[in-house]
DNA sequence: CATGAATGAGCTTTCATTCAT
DNA sequence: GATGAATGAAAGCTCATTCAT
């Protein structure tokens, strides 16, 4: 009764986490690159296990499907991120919003770059939320950015730094989109849509700075007068 | 013969649009809502004929493949839009550029309330890129969309509009995002991913607003006074 | 709208019927003996269209899936059995109970004489109802029988040639149980099992016989005095 | 050595009756619940092993395969139900033929009452020998309870209680197959194929009544006359 | 111009069993 | 004696596309 069911259904890996490092993480590495260059719909299992070099049953030792690969290796993702959490980041309190949003879009691009393919799976999939087996995953990635966004927003208002009419869930949406946009930019229009390392650019910096100056201020010229109604007067 | 060989090659359509009326739109509506509901990898041609009634070799003498059929669905699309393109939106240069922006971003989601699915699917595509076959479709679309909000902006930054030190291309691209995050908002977030046009609620006009004044003055606070309503005072 | 999941999902067969009889037929007898062999669930349609001949993609044109098939296999053995109904069975009202029960034992074992891969199927099927997707099919094949049977039944109790504090629906089951088992008596024991029609023994009235004999007058010795309370008295 | 390569040919069982008791029979019964939601053919080892908490390497080392394992819980299954033979079974010389039937259907279906899994699942085999390596086992089963029950009739006979011209290989079979048909009408139609013990009701013995009758007297109207109750006055 | 049967490669997933540790 | 990762054949089923009529 209580032997059913037990670590037969939770899947996730399991014994795909013993596996020698090398292993692992070749099929990992495989993964992700199936996931970039076809998608998540297009990915095919096939050719993940002769790529990999094991065999189809093995794969299913490792994961309950295809869906659950793909939970794993966004969860890898997130975590390789981690590693790029600077020391800005660690102390939010001590640094003011634009601050904390230049480092936030530096260190995503910065990962991107050393990452491209993983990079690019992690944005894709962000911004593809069509699938509908993983819509509630992409949901609860999407929410944890945007929620993080909104707090530092609080905060930046709290200290008067930004303009306390904002609508916090909007303004959220937005950063997170334009982080992502950002990594579009960078991606397509930079390294014209590459997943080759070598083609990545170096400096992001640009970018991020434009960015931010586009947030920051927006794009209306600074020194007309407003008339009552926020229309420009002529 | 030689007829026959035409229709072969230059496939797109041709023998498709002479359909009756009634015919040729049951089966791009079938055909839209399918790519709705399963997106572009996912969509079936079998379901598709099914359900348009339609024999499969029919498909073949209509469409050349799937991405045709797709490519023809946007068009459609695109052409739908041009009917809710408005005075203002014609005379481009008789306003301001936050009053073509906020009618520019007016009209696409009054588009897709009347026309949800057509809306999602236009939405969903221009979003996600990563369809190989069709990624220089998509980006056709996303230039012409990009050229066009530069040519406002240079237009803008003519008048003394707008800050004339923002990057054209960036900013240019960052508008495009925000449209499509706009759509991306208020499908989601007010009308919770329903394509159903009755829980589509009416007042998308507050996203817009918050979303002109997001682009007009980015987040920061101002140094000026501000009345109680958040719009600027002399 | 209407024209959505039309003749997509109701499959049974459609494609099918108009094929080439000769075709047909020898899918039809492929799957019988497929499903002779192996049982419904063992039964593999890989092997099916291999032995047929056909591309599995056409078998899938034909049939929804390997129970629509055995569906289709069924209901042709029904249909074939009719063509077995004799003058005695089809005038019901002119014969005694026992006449027409000997009549409808000796159709049922003469088909399967006659189609012994066809009877085997029809009755392995019958008797196994633990096939979860199909236990709706053999209840209605269950049900009918033992319906027709309580029919006859109340014919012979108006008639006073049966007992009639007999309860009805348990001599019902008794009785299709009791065709059953005439089947299996004589598939087992007399023909060891065999399906090769050459092995079938011709003359099955003995066992008919023995049939009607034990459910006419049982097995109790005739002669004793009973007791009142029905149980024999030394 | 020569140890090892014994347990590995004689494999039936062997290292699995030395485990410990609760293991044991924790994995007798999630096999026993398998094998009688699933049936044999599609009872899967990857979930019974799953479902009892054990290495999918030491159930190869329990039993050689699936069928070994069925072998075993139908053993289990038959001597269980020697426990519930009674005083009068044990001394069959020294009760009449129907006093010794009743018993023996009372007692199956009180052990199906007591154990509905083991019940069913024991049921269920018996029924369907269509699988192919388990025949000669189900054939014995089959056989031991025919001869038992010839063994009966024709101490009957002799005792001049059963008519003498019945055909006792008949009839053997005919009494087995309807000791099953109690089972499944007592199951399915009065307990509606639930395998709930609580669902199961109490009282099964009307159904043996019945049956009884009908194995005793058959269904002809008899000639002597009959009370109002349907006992048989003198 | 319409049809729809035919195709076989491809899909994801489950299977019973082996074997090195 | 226990383990559980590895295996690849096989499962049922869907696919986009072709082509003879």
């Amino acid at each position: 009764m209580t032997a059913r069911s037990h670590n037969y259904t939770l899947m996730p890996k399991n014994t795909f986490l013993n596996l020698p490092d090398e292993k692992r993480t070749l099929i990992e590495d495989v993964a992700m690159q199936e996931f970039a260059e076809f998608g998540f719909a297009n990915a095919s299992i096939n050719r993940i296990v002769a790529n990999a070099g094991i065999a189809k049953g093995s794969f299913y030792q490792y994961f309950a499907n295809k869906g659950d690969l793909f939970q794993h290796i966004l969860a890898r993702i997130s975590q390789e991120k981690l590693a790029y959490v600077t020391p800005v980041l660690q102390s939010p309190t001590q640094h003011d919003f634009f601050t904390l949003l230049q480092e936030l879009f530096r260190v995503g691009l910065a990962y991107a770059k050393n990452n491209p393919i993983a990079g690019y799976v992690g944005f894709e999939i962000i911004k593809n939320q069509n699938i509908d087996e993983l819509q509630e995953l992409f949901q609860s990635y999407r929410t944890s950015g945007i929620e993080f966004y909104k707090s530092l927003l609080l905060q930046g208002i709290a200290r008067g730094e930004l303009d306390p009419d904002i609508d916090l869930d909007f303004v959220g949406h937005m950063l997170l989109e334009l982080q992502l946009a950002s990594f579009n930019y960078y991606f397509n229009v930079i390294n014209h849509g590459s997943l080759d390392p070598e083609d990545w650019g170096d400096d992001f910096m640009p970018i991020i700075n434009k960015m931010i100056q586009f947030i920051k201020n927006g794009v209306q010229a600074q020194t007309e007068t407003l008339n009552s109604t926020g229309v420009l007067s002529q």
